[in-house]
DNA sequence: CCTGCGATTTGCT
DNA sequence: GCAAATCGCAGGC
């Protein structure tokens, strides 16, 4: 626990392929439930799988605003999916949050999901991640920083962690990109690494 | 205005 | 392995 430190403003203005990867290890915690951060993806502002390819509205203006504030939104209609606005304000680009590992509150995940759900799937995926950790639209817009909702920089095991790129998931267009991100070998992903087109 | 579908998860036809 | 659940938006009529 020591030498974990809150991740600043500057750390989510880069581009977003950077910031994807470099989360990768880190902690997050909201309201100190929370776990590793094990699997991301990337999306860009020129890249037709992002919601603000086309243009802001109502639901993605958040990406459009500074870096470093919650872009959460709704899917399927009853989902909530977390992500993160990166880039200087002006340039529309957000990180999806897709698994981690839980290692704070533990029971406060389980009894917002199932009441013995195995550690390996409580945060297997970005629905579960935003249902875990009790995030929803009142999140929307919220900075990062302090308070209820943080990121922590990598901590013990976590200095240089090993990383795979494969395509994006459940997307059809941009499929070409290798822009999710996952922790080598973890038991905590939304699937196995075993797809192929896995690189380093 | 109305229709189709998506950065998903769950429980079973 | 597939369908249901059901919000916001884009695109077509």
């Amino acid at each position: 626990m020591t030498g974990s430190l809150v991740l600043p403003e500057s750390f989510y203005a880069r581009d977003v392929v950077e910031v994807a990867r470099d989360l990768i290890g880190c902690k997050l915690l909201n309201e100190g439930v929370g776990g590793v951060i094990v699997e991301t993806e990337a999306y860009d502002s020129d890249d037709p799988a992002c919601h603000a390819s086309r243009g802001m509205t109502g639901r993605n203006r958040a990406m459009f605003g500074p870096p470093g504030r919650a872009y959460v939104y709704f899917s399927y209609g009853m989902h909530h999916l977390l992500n993160i606005v990166c880039r200087p304000e002006g340039c529309p680009a957000a990180v999806l949050i897709r698994a981690l590992e839980p290692t704070d509150g533990i029971e406060a995940m389980r009894s917002r999901r199932k009441p013995a759900t195995a550690p390996e799937q409580l945060c297997s995926g970005p629905g579960k991640v935003a249902r875990a950790l009790g995030i929803d639209l009142s999140h929307y817009g919220l900075p990062v920083f302090d308070g209820h909702l943080t990121f922590l920089s990598r901590q013990d095991d976590w200095h240089n962690p090993e990383i795979l790129a494969t395509p994006r998931i459940g997307i059809s267009a941009g499929t070409r990109r290798k822009w999710r991100y996952c922790a080598a070998g973890s038991r905590f992903l939304s699937r196995s690494l075993a797809a192929k087109g896995a690189v380093k």
